[in-house]
DNA sequence: TTAGGGTTAG
């Protein structure tokens, strides 16, 4: 209700139309507004409305009503000259809602034309403009509005800060980033939880977690988004362990999850991959009654997929009530990884006939798929396929997955024809997927060619040397690996450290190649110890071609033996009733001489074992890997 | 006019 010239007006809904009420009417009904969603979405075209009532009358709100109920940018035109031309263009209220309407439907343009002209501009003026662009994605317009915003002596505040850090975020623009860390604090915006959980999700997404965890503990006030975000940010960041202590500290202070707080510990789970984690969090998400939806619903088939147990995911997709090409995508992926890709290929089809159809990362998920279980021929047909008959355009992800397919079959030839023929620009991930195929097939020669371009690219990825490295060790170029190791020091990259996790009674248990910190360490190695006596006998030879030091071969051997996931199968045998299946996982790829080991285990000691490396997962059972040794 | 959600690859 409002007044005007001493009258009271109602604007209520009639028989579907919205009309003005009399004062009579009005002065029995009640102050209300239709201003919820639902009722903006019977009202009729905000045009006729406008135009239909009384030419005279236009108040603010009845502008911003009616553009609220636009549908789309050219009924916000229209709209926004019948505000002009009842010279409505002067209230700054009416103009900040038109400027939100504009932007909220992505018309920047518009937007930006209404912004210029505007004599007058609020706080709020300011923040949507900001916002507008980096919601489109649009950085350096964001930027400039900023600079503009703060050359003109306007005050940036809790709206206008958290828009910038978006855009800083989402370009992963660090040092921009910063400057508006320091712009917020000199305007005494430290304490905003707004502000300062943006500034956290940028420092993540920038990948200066340290940055993001003290700026977190640094904030009075943490709301529930504001412990979501550090949570997925630990999650994406690869503390996952950290992430899932956060989420029991949070629920200590008394703060209650919802649905996409969970979203995000469910994710932090599959990157953990800790099956035992994952169960305790689903029984959560049923004893607390969050209601599921498709996006928790596919968050969790990636989890118990990435904590290797493919049945519960299956599960979980089967009983869904409505899946979309994200969850089709999920199941597919997950058959992918676990080397199952005839299943992951039975399941497009079925997509298909439930009517949803496949985007760019369903064809990567079948592509890798086939890469991961050796159907070469299957990964071409999905490839041109693709193109055919969905008209998806290749791009470098397909191309990498399809140069992982032909270059581990050994088909050289046709994947480097593929790369001479590809559009798109070649990036690191498509030379390593080169340089793996060299070091699984010892292509020393079209290693080197391809190891040069990686190095060309400024490669920043400790993988790539190593792998180079690792090829001239195989080699037996002791001196060019050495050049490698150099260079790596000169661009100051380390070797990633190798890691094997294995749960236990609740605990997770971390190894180090050569650990001696578990408390059962000595126990280990003298079971160890027996062990590789054992395989011995049953024909294992340990496969010195993986070690890279340049040491003797009784030395290759000792430092073989004591591999972070020969470690971490020790004590997971030792410590568990015979017949349980063992499950480790390992930050990298699982070595060959480890999977040979593993092969063995699992036949001398009865024992399934489930290995998730950086990759892949490998089921091993009576001596035999799901990967049929094609990883 | 503000903030947090799922799939690939790395």
């Amino acid at each position: 209700m409002f007044k005007r010239k001493g009258r009271c007006f109602l604007l209520a809904p009639d028989n579907g139309k919205l009309r003005f009420h009399s004062t009579s009417l009005a002065r029995s009904a009640p102050e209300t507004l239709p201003h919820s969603r639902d009722h903006r979405a019977t009202l009729l075209d905000p045009c006729t409305r406008l135009q239909s009532e009384d030419a005279n009358f236009f108040a603010p709100k009845f502008c911003v009503l009616s553009l609220l109920s636009c549908k789309g940018v050219s009924t916000i035109r229209q709209v926004h000259t019948l505000i002009a031309v009842t010279g409505m263009l002067h209230n700054l209220y009416v103009v900040n809602k038109l400027l939100y309407m504009y932007s909220y439907h992505g018309a920047l343009k518009d937007a930006y034309a209404l912004f210029g002209a505007m004599t007058e501009r609020d706080p709020v003026s300011w923040s949507v403009m900001v916002g507008g662009f980096a919601k489109v994605g649009d950085s350096s317009r964001c930027y400039g509005t900023f600079r503009e915003l703060i050359r003109s002596g306007a005050q940036p505040d809790n709206y206008t800060m958290p828009m910038v850090t978006r855009a800083c975020r989402d370009t992963s623009d660090l040092q921009m980033g910063r400057v508006v860390q320091s712009v917020a604090w000199k305007n005494g915006l430290s304490l905003d939880r707004f502000v300062c959980g943006a500034l956290v999700e940028m420092y993540a997404r920038c990948g200066v977690i340290e940055d993001a965890r003290q700026l977190f503990a640094e904030m009075p006030d943490k709301d529930l988004v504001t412990w979501t975000v550090m949570i997925g940010a630990l999650a994406e960041s690869g503390d996952a362990d950290e992430s899932l202590d956060l989420f029991d500290r949070m629920r200590r202070e008394g703060i209650v999850p919802d649905k996409v707080a969970m979203v995000n510990v469910v994710h932090a789970c599959a990157k953990f991959g800790a099956l035992h984690k994952a169960r305790e969090v689903h029984n959560y998400i049923r004893m607390r009654s969050i209601t599921l939806n498709v996006v928790l619903e596919t968050a969790m088939i990636d989890m118990y997929a990435k904590c290797g147990c493919l049945g519960s995911a299956r599960e979980i997709f089967e009983t869904m009530k409505e899946k979309n090409v994200i969850s089709w995508s999920a199941m597919i992926a997950a058959y992918g990884y676990h080397g199952q890709g005839r299943k992951a290929l039975d399941l497009f089809p079925m997509m298909l006939s439930s009517g949803i159809l496949p985007n760019k990362i369903t064809f990567v998920s079948l592509l890798y798929a086939c890469s991961h279980a050796g159907l070469v021929e299957d990964g071409l047909r999905v490839f041109s396929l693709m193109q055919n008959d969905y008209g998806v355009e290749p791009d470098v992800q397909h191309y990498t997955s399809m140069v992982d397919l032909l270059g581990r079959a050994g088909r050289f030839d046709e994947a480097l024809k593929l790369m001479d023929h590809m559009r798109v620009e070649k990036d690191q991930g498509l030379w390593g997927a080169l340089l793996g195929a060299c070091r699984k097939h010892r292509n020393v020669d079209l290693a080197e060619r391809t190891a040069k371009s990686l190095l060309e690219l400024k490669s920043n990825n400790p993988g790539h040397y190593v792998l180079l490295s690792n090829i001239y060790a195989n080699a037996g170029r002791w001196e060019d690996m050495a050049n490698i190791r150099d260079l790596m020091t000169k661009r100051r990259l380390k070797k990633v450290p190798g890691w094997t996790w294995i749960e236990m009674a609740n605990k997770v248990y971390r190894f180090a190649v050569g650990d001696n910190n578990h408390p059962r360490s000595e126990e280990i190695y003298l079971f160890l110890k027996n062990l590789f006596e054992k395989l011995e006998l049953a024909g294992y030879v340990p496969d010195t071609d993986f070690v890279l030091h340049d040491v003797d071969e009784e030395g290759k051997v000792g430092i073989l033996s004591t591999h972070s996931e020969k470690l971490a199968i020790a004590f997971g045998l030792l410590a568990t009733p015979e017949g349980t299946c063992i499950r480790i996982s390992k930050n990298l790829r699982v070595c060959g001489d480890c999977h040979t080991f593993i092969k063995f285990v699992s036949a001398v000691t009865k024992r399934a074992i489930v290995v998730r490396d950086a990759n892949r997962f490998h089921h091993f059972k009576e001596g035999a890997c799901s990967c049929g040794d094609y990883w």
